[in-house]
DNA sequence: CTGTTAGCGCCTTCAC
DNA sequence: GTGAAGGCGCTAACAG
């Protein structure tokens, strides 16, 4: 008496297809696939394609996945969607799945405990065929290799040895382009807030500054460096930790990322030294955020989207094995001057 | 030679299963799906409990789905992820999704061109079982109808006529907490930055506000009010425009959102009046902006996180068929003083 | 040029 | 107490 399921309604189905057109239903299926393998007199291609649009039959997912064994769907995880700038590549990702067909399924893992479970979950139901992940985990190594052997893992904004499939940005040039903004205002005395140093960003970050400072004939400070990470808290413990230290002994500040500068920039907003009078602060990567604090902070800004579509461009292309991995790296930093870098006083 | 799909790997299906344990396909799924109106003697569950798990053996999904014509996914539809405020509700709601078994799938239809086609389309293929909708759009009473009739539609953080299912936020309580703040602080010329007041959540948000005031006899003035709106840009022209009519008229501004006071700070800030010296501004709902900006804003905070996952519990009721509607409202708001206000100059 | 056949993995009805 | 059979909608061999 209760109806199975919730298709009560006539669903189109190649079946349903077959019966208007009279047509055999495999022949259809063919058609509306674009099969090459097939040949049709063109004319009947039209007929079935018209009734087909015309009751607007559309392919049941479950079934066509039952059958190729293909969930059209791809994983990705990050630690937290409030983060601006995961949130941006996802966007760009969520954008290209939409569009190539596949559904994009977000896990945002920020409590860690279970984290193994819920990937290797995800897979082993076949509900995605690829996972993109947007930090670096140890762990991703094992799903690597699980799933006959190829299940295709994709780094998203980092990168790290044995990562054959990453899309990452050009950190270099960006770097380098926010230490020589805050060398053409004057600065001489430029700290540093920075990530892991023993990781892919914060290196090339690092090294970007440095490329700078030498570039332009400022002395390298070891001390005016500060190991910090890329949250809030972190640029504020960093800049609490550099200032006790070297109160006075600099202008200028690059960090790692924009919520290590808005931390940063909170410690110094409330220890009541001025930004940017006192002292500029530039960060790494742009979004609302550093719009809205203030002051305004000054980033470099990467096509943030444009990572995250390239990585699901990627990402299909190594589910639909047309290659057997995907490496880009995507440039295009630009300098977006606000109001928390100013002239060396 | 090629292999088709990607299944190269022996995979762990009923089938084998039932080679291993020498039971009948059809009986280890009614085992395993604790089906009650199979009999079978308790030793042998056991048995096959213990080889299903020895194997991991876990149902696929596809074929799961196909025969139940259920794709036990939900969408998730919203302006942007970069709103933190919505980034929290989705954290919630995808945490739930995972949990029961549910995948949440993302569109974030900022170019409204294409909603109603995004939207059909995951619906027609059948990999939605239904909808949540973190605002209101007009569109989505056609697809409440669509489907067999009774495709499941949530409002999420909204309400409007017409949605029988939806997951709000008692508003009024946070908005009068937020305008008695002000009061509490002497401040008798609060200010109030709306949203568009033919809808649900503005219209609450501004009972709160009228409520507050009646209550604590302070006088309501018409001209305190700006339709504004729920970004940053909306509270920044908002305010302009009330401080170009009322410079000097008022010491306080509740704003509709946490965006919006954000807007309105970044205003007042740049015309030189301090906040909260001069002016005190007080937001409505929390996220980690709230937090970093300079002065940090004061706001009310629910716990949007949990009405994400009521709503996604709610969604799953919906689409279990367990309840025909569903209506929850969250409270709980809570009073978060940070640097924005302070006692009436 | 087109149809027939044989499943994909699971669930459900019915039969033993 | 358990097994057999049929089919969800689609695709890919292989036949004509």
């Amino acid at each position: 008496m209760v109806a199975e399921g919730r298709r009560v309604k006539k669903r189109v189905t190649l079946k349903f297809l077959a019966e208007r057109t009279g047509f055999d239903i495999s022949t259809i299926s063919r058609v509306l696939r674009d099969d090459a393998t097939l040949s049709i007199r063109p004319e009947n291609i039209e007929i079935i394609k018209r009734t087909a649009r015309e009751l607007n039959y559309v392919p049941d997912t479950a079934a066509r996945s039952l059958r190729s064994a293909r969930s059209y769907s791809i994983g990705a995880i990050l630690p937290s969607l409030q983060n601006q700038i995961h949130a941006q590549i996802v966007e760009g990702a969520s954008r290209v799945c939409r569009d190539r067909g596949y559904s994009l399924i977000i896990a945002h893992l920020a409590d860690p405990t279970d984290e193994q479970e819920v990937i290797a979950d995800l897979i082993a139901r076949n509900r995605i065929e690829g996972l993109m992940s947007l930090t670096f985990r140890e762990e991703l190594r094992r799903f690597a290799g699980s799933h006959d052997g190829d299940f295709p893992v994709m780094a998203v904004n980092w990168w790290a040895p044995g990562f054959e499939s990453a899309v990452t940005l050009d950190e270099r040039p960006g770097a380098r382009l926010a230490t020589e903004h805050l060398v053409d205002l004057g600065h001489t005395r430029i700290a540093h807030l920075s990530g892991d140093l023993n990781r892919f960003n914060a290196a090339e970050r690092f090294a970007g500054y440095r490329e700078a400072l030498m570039l332009r004939d400022v002395m390298f400070h070891e001390d005016l460096t500060q190991t910090a990470g890329y949250g809030y808290e972190d640029g504020a413990r960093a800049m609490e930790a550099l200032l006790d230290r070297k109160q006075g002994g600099f202008t200028a500040v690059f960090a790692v990322s924009m919520l290590t500068a808005a931390g940063a920039i909170g410690v110094l907003n409330r220890r009541g030294i001025r930004v940017p009078e006192d002292i500029s602060v530039i960060g790494f990567n742009d979004g609302m955020l550093a719009e809205v604090m203030s002051p305004s902070l000054s980033t470099v800004a990467y096509p943030l989207a444009d990572l995250g579509r390239a990585a699901a461009e990627g990402m299909i292309a190594l589910v639909e094995k047309s290659v057997p991995q995907y490496r880009l790296v995507i440039g295009g930093p630009r300098l977006i001057q606000r109001g928390s870098t100013a002239v060396c006083p």
